[in-house]
DNA sequence: AAACGAGTTCCACTATGTGAAACTTAGTTT
DNA sequence: AAACTAAGTTTCACATAGTGGAACTCGTTT
């Protein structure tokens, strides 16, 4: 039962992924070499299985590793399926419209956030470059109105792994002051990012909940002090509200399309 | 130097991942047992290790296994750096708006072609819906054009893998069309999708290449019979030449920002 | 209450992954 | 050009980590 990382080689073979995604650009073997806990010979066969199977790609001209393309597709898959966005979607674009501000569509990775739809209502949106980033849980509107509804045992968990970086001074200093936060956006339904993450950036953010009360994932709408202030976002708590249930319901709905059919697969 | 799958434990679990991707919806460890080369308890435990590392995400209530939010995360980092879409996008809205058609930017993906991005002239863009989409690349006009700048032992590995499917008509029906084709476009430095994947679809696609030939990748501007005809479309190569050229320009320039900065990692 | 099927655990066996060290390039320095 | 150096790759004896048949648990059906 063990939840810290291991699970063999296909953990080790992950975090090396993870290693390279960091980067953030291509990178040479021996930069992952030095920074990594495997010996040469280790990590080097997994570079080489992970690149075999373009989870990595390599730059033979460079000699770098990058991620590759197979993750995309996987991505693809993962996003069409397992998250709420598409069944999302059309109910985001409404919000978005009659609010007339950038709404956000995200789901607990772990202990983090993850952004996986977001609605620019003026601009068109941007497409991986958004979906897939993720963010901190316990200082972002969505983060805490997800956090709020999840059970005891994962909550705690997931508060241990909060860095409680001040990213502004209204951030949340500590697991006593989230808890009382958590506390009153269970009793309210709905919850606030007051500058904790990002000065001047406030949200008002609503859990999307199962009829069982499992959470989903969370919405929010984000605004900015010069143009507006909290009073105001409240105001939007019902529109918020009804996209969230509206959200709910369809996703309760998506059940298996037909199950006695034989399948195909892609070993 | 074994270039089939395999790859030990990394291939598997990978294997895995494919499958339940490719089921489309959310899918029962049984389901994946038959139409799996692998015994039960085998199945059992990289299920469990993917899920543990959130490759995959389990569903209670359902019981079913369906990609996790990991991938996301992995292909947000793969898209923003391993693919020619970031550098891409801003030359990608300019065609778009010039030529006032959808365009696509592909890459090569083993023998498939993989889509990065997309732009829609009319309405605005999908997100990962579209980004991550796989194609053929026998017989789509970003395929051919990719196709056709392979070196030769690539190529035929790569031809040896095309299903040659008759989606229409005008679908090349053998490896000797499809090198006759290649070698056109190879002359002409640009070629066309004449409905060979979609009926009344049609497509013109030009290659992005490095100074020194490397295929990094292809833009398509894609019409349809009833509002153009292939004529017309081959008067906008110009154009998407153009627009190739400064993209591979830019791609080319796109070298490590600081080489020795010690850096962080995640694993 | 017995029979069933899905999901999970056990455990002896061995295939797989391990990593120190040796080797091979490719790139510098003397 | 020989001598050094660092990066990348291969080897191989060894043991850890993965394997899978079979047994068990749980929930559902007859």
């Amino acid at each position: 039962m063990a939840q810290r990382d291991g699970d063999g080689t296909i953990g080790k073979a992950l975090s090396v992924m993870d290693q390279v995604a960091n980067f953030g650009r291509p990178v040479k073997f021996s930069e992952l070499l030095d920074g990594s806990e495997f010996p040469k010979a280790t990590l080097f066969r997994y570079v080489q299985a992970l690149t075999n199977q373009r989870m990595l790609r390599f730059d033979p001209d460079r000699n770098t590793y990058a991620p590759g393309a197979r993750l995309m597709r996987l991505a693809h898959a993962a996003w069409e399926q397992s998250s709420l966005a598409p069944i999302a979607r059309p109910h985001i674009d409404r919000l978005s419209e009659i609010v007339g501000e950038t709404v956000h569509l995200a789901q607990l990775d772990n202990a983090q956030v993850l952004y996986v739809d977001k609605r620019n209502a003026t601009q068109p949106i941007a497409m991986f470059s958004e979906a897939g980033k993720v963010g901190p849980a316990y200082c972002t509107g969505v983060g805490k109105a997800m956090l709020a509804f999840l059970d005891e045992d994962t909550l705690s968990s997931v508060i241990a792994q909060q860095s409680f970086h001040q990213f502004t001074p209204s951030t949340l200093k500590n697991e006593t002051e989230l808890r009382a936060e958590l506390a009153e956006i269970r009793a309210n339904g709905y919850g606030f990012d007051r500058e904790e993450h990002e000065p001047s950036i406030i949200c008002v953010a609503m859990p999307i909940l199962t009829p069982r009360g499992r959470i989903l994932g969370a919405l929010s709408v984000t605004s900015s002090t010069t143009r507006t202030n909290l009073a105001a976002m409240e105001k939007l708590v019902p529109e918020l509200s009804k996209t969230s249930q509206a959200i709910a319901a369809e996703a309760q709905d998506w059940r298996f399309p037909d199950l006695n059919k034989s399948q195909t697969m892609g070993a």
